[in-house]
RNA sequence: GCGAGCGUAGUGUAGUGGUUAUCACCGAGCGUUGCCAACGCUUGAACCCGAGUUCAACUCUCGGCGCUCGCACCA
């Protein structure tokens, strides 16, 4: 019953956000495409403020700034970061019972590395190992197929060109401008950067709405820190809420449990500092923008859910019509991602600089060439000399000796050929990979639980009547403006009345006259406007307006002027006694 | 990707091998009313796309696209 009356919920939120132009599929007049969304006319400003929420939520902290990279991202940094691999299965389907698998799956105990195996190198397999379809037991297997999850395409107008994808994420191109913004922090750790913008992900098959898309809003935080220096992170403003945790079933603390944040890293059930602060920098800004605090989750990856290279992963999960669907990954990274880009490109850039306590100096005997011997007597040969003897790790029991060349060769090095010497070198820092930790928002999924939790479905006298309860600061509008009746100058009065608010910064006003008032009060619930404004006799003789709450409808009387600056100041509800 | 079901105004729906279609809400205009989807009049708007069968297809068949569910995939 209950799960009946959940499903007419959905579906009924559903035509409401198609009806009112929130979110409805894209291309529709063409047929649509699966895994597509269009933000319609009051969608399109949800989504802006939400976005625009994030930002100033994560600016905030002071050590952030927000940058832009391309969504068209060549084939290097891709293959770098391994999304080419990871992004390029191959899958093959059981040709009795049609069920799909991914090949390396089903080789998985029969090969050390499958997933860097051809097609026809998986098939070979399959058919060698007599690996049966794990859904009907046959061996029969149609040719492995490749899947590739990223959109590809080519830079470069006139064929040929550069091989290049659709970014499947933003985080690549904030590790890419590493060097930029560890100038911009004047190279001090810790920093971070934000991106919002589109992913691309070439779903096989889209479900569950705009839970799964093609085409994505995302917003991703890069967050570089020195893993040697010691983190004194205060996470005791978070110490009157706790967080529903859903810890790692295999690690010490198994069972789900309500923690504060403090208390969860104190004992060590979320592994690190930095990655509860922005479990709760997360938790906050949900809130903020109207999540229902009890319909939010951590859930820490199991061990072999986590990448491999990842310490500490929890994602956040919000419920609603689908259940628990992940909205936000925070995930500590180490230093993968710009230790890969350095070993693909050979960047020096990609480092930071750690500066000692104190200077070590490291003293070292050394065997310095004299260039007037060793030139003439090796020549071409001389330079590989030299370095052999710069790499020495120790000296030899004494001369002449046997020297190993790089090439493999080896020279006999003569007493007055080099000079033992003892030099001391003072090493006052030295260059590292900062580490990261990544919270990775998906937008539209926030945007559709914020709709699903903000969705009130009441009665009014009988009659069905719904209510969004958006949070003020994502309201598409913030009021609109209604004519009691459009005549004895109300009509005028109240046009300009919303002309005026139009021109506050920051807020949206509309201008309703048409049928009743009521059914005016109702179209702006339906879009979650907070402030309903009506002008009617009363105004027309001493200029005041009433305001109406959307939550209750309570309605209060104010003077034009006050209300303009309650709504600069983002305080109509101080009005409200 | 496979299987099953489905696809009719903005939304939710009715219905039929025979003059392109029901109802409600919806939208617009005018009037009455005058603070919570009021009333009257007028008006707007749909058979997903393509092929086939047929004298005739929105209806039957096939294909495509889309949606829902299951399996698979993915996070």
């Amino acid at each position: 019953m209950t799960c009946f009356m959940e499903e007419d919920r959905s579906r009924n939120l559903l035509s409401l956000l198609k009806r009112r132009g929130i979110i409805f599929p894209a291309f529709e007049v063409h047929g649509g495409v699966s895994g597509l969304f269009d933000y319609g006319p009051v969608g399109g400003r949800l989504l802006r403020k939400v976005q625009q929420a994030w930002v100033d939520h994560f600016l905030r902290l002071g050590n952030i700034v927000v940058i832009d990279s391309p969504t068209l991202t060549p084939h290097s940094v891709l293959e770098a970061s391994g999304h080419v691999g990871a992004f390029n299965d191959h899958a093959s389907e059981c040709a009795a019972c049609n069920a799909v698998f991914r090949s390396d799956h089903l080789l998985e105990t029969h090969h050390s590395n499958p997933d860097s195996l051809a097609a026809a190198e998986l098939d070979g397999l399959l058919a060698e190992h007599e690996v049966a379809c794990p859904s009907c037991g046959e061996q029969n297997w149609q040719g492995a197929r490749p899947m590739n999850l990223m959109f590809s395409t080519r830079i470069g107008a006139t064929g040929g060109g550069r091989q290049a994808y659709m970014r499947p994420e933003t985080a690549q191109g904030m590790f890419l401008a590493f060097p930029y913004l560890y100038r911009h922090f004047r190279s001090r750790l810790p920093f971070g950067a934000v991106q919002v913008g589109k992913g691309y992900r070439n779903e096989i098959s889209p479900r569950q709405g705009m839970i799964r898309q093609r085409e994505f809003n995302m917003a991703e935080l890069e967050y570089f820190i020195d893993p040697q220096e010691p983190l004194n992170l205060d996470l005791s403003p978070w110490n009157d809420r706790p967080f529903n945790l859903v810890p790692d079933p295999q690690g010490p603390a198994p069972d789900p449990s309500q923690l504060t944040i403090a208390d969860a890293v104190a004992s060590g059930v979320v592994r690190d500092a930095t990655v509860g602060l922005f479990m709760a920098l997360t938790h906050d800004f949900l809130v903020a923008v109207g999540c229902d605090p009890k319909r939010i989750r951590f859930r820490q990856h199991e061990g072999d859910e986590m990448a491999h290279y990842a310490s500490d992963c929890w994602d956040c999960e919000l419920h609603g019509a689908y259940g628990w669907i992940e909205t936000v990954g925070i995930a500590h990274r180490g230093c993968y991602d710009l230790e890969a880009h350095e070993q693909a490109t050979g960047s020096k850039e990609l480092r930071a600089w750690r500066e000692f306590d104190e200077p070590q100096s490291v003293v070292k005997d050394v065997l310095v060439p004299i260039g007037g011997v060793i030139g003439p007597a090796f020549r071409d040969r001389a330079s590989q000399v030299n370095e052999a003897l710069a790499a020495l790790e120790h000296l030899p029991e004494s001369l002449p000796f046997e020297l190993t060349l790089g090439s493999g060769e080896v020279v006999t090095i003569e007493q007055n050929m080099v000079e033992a010497r003892r030099i001391e070198e003072v090493a006052r820092g030295e260059w590292f990979l900062p580490h990261v930790i990544e919270p990775a928002f998906g937008m539209d999924r926030i945007i559709w639980h914020i709709v699903d939790h903000a969705h009130e479905e009441t009665e009014k006298e009988g009659e069905p009547y719904v209510i969004l309860h958006l949070a003020e600061g994502v309201a598409p509008y913030d009021v609109s403006v209604l004519p009691l009746f459009e005549k004895d100058g109300m009509g005028e009065m109240a046009r300009a009345l919303n002309q005026r608010i139009l021109g506050i910064r920051g807020i949206q006003s509309q201008y309703d006259s048409s049928q009743s008032i009521g059914r005016r009060y109702a179209r702006a619930d339906e879009i979650g406007t907070p402030w309903s404004v009506t002008v009617d006799h009363t105004s027309l003789e001493d200029g005041t307006v009433t305001v109406r709450r959307r939550d209750d409808q309570q309605q209060i009387r104010v003077g034009q002027d006050d209300l303009c600056d309650h709504l600069a100041r983002g305080s109509v509800s101080s009005l409200f006694s």
